[in-house]
DNA sequence: TTGCGTGCAAAGGTTTTGCATGGCA
DNA sequence: TGCCATGCAAAACCTTTGCACGCAA
């Protein structure tokens, strides 16, 4: 855990304007560092992830993982879902892999019931749900 | 995703006793490579990872990602849990490792949902919910 | 005998760290 | 000027893979 920055940089504007440019994308630290490779402002490896971690303290972005082998995403987090405490769902499907991003207030309920009749406060950056893909599910057959 | 094993051999058969003395208990690959080279039965790190995932598959252990930068946990699945498959769903506590077994028929409503709208066919043997549970949130305070 | 399972070593990919340099206040 | 932030390269880390050998059926 790093502490909170003390100096503003150009290095943390830009990033910061980048992922506000991206609501409800997902994109991992090396897409991060490729983009700005392309566009001619190149960002080091290290502040890349030291930047994301920081925002991620901040609740500037939100941090997902979804699987162990996979590398880790980050979403931005827009100023109105800060304050709603909300957040999106994953779903994984189990046969190709495909991550599904699910932003359905319905599933609230679901947060809702677990922690009102089962004491159990529900995290939605940690949780996935394993199944499978409609495309996969049609392919079976 | 490898195929199911098709011959009995040894190492399958100690590690699958190992877990199945040690229920309710996490442990990572490198803690099984550790046990088993300290028991004079040293078992290949690549073999311990092979039969993991492979038991993983077969639902008698369970995988947990409690952290991107912490190894992968494992767990036994006692026979019961994998016996009531559908209507059995999993709680667990980020702080304290605690696994939480809901039977829930409410919860059903989930598996619907995610169907029905989203054409997603939840697996509800591989999700397990992410959190913090009752006791842990009040220590907190 | 057949071919799957194992073990070793090496590779792979993500993230962190050490250290010198550069830049903010 | 005093520190913090950056960038490079290398390390650290967990996990997977290639390949030859051993073993189950």
């Amino acid at each position: 855990m790093n502490a909170r920055p003390k100096y503003k940089t150009k290095q943390k504007e830009i990033l910061t304007e980048y992922f506000e440019s991206l609501p409800g994308v997902h994109i991992t630290a090396n897409d991060v560092c490729e983009y700005f490779k392309k566009t001619g402002t190149p960002i080091g490896q290290a502040t890349i992830y030291r930047r994301l971690e920081n925002l991620v303290e901040e609740g500037i972005i939100r941090k997902y993982i979804i699987d162990s082998n996979s590398p880790a995403c980050f979403e931005y987090v827009g100023k109105e879902i800060r304050v709603e405490n909300g957040s999106c769902f994953h779903c994984k499907c189990e046969k190709c892999g495909k991550l599904i991003h699910l932003r359905c207030d319905e599933l609230m309920f679901l947060k809702d019931h677990l922690e009102a009749e089962h004491d159990f406060r529900l995290d939605p950056l940690r949780t996935v749900f394993y199944g499978i893909c409609d495309e996969c599910r049609n392919a079976e057959n």
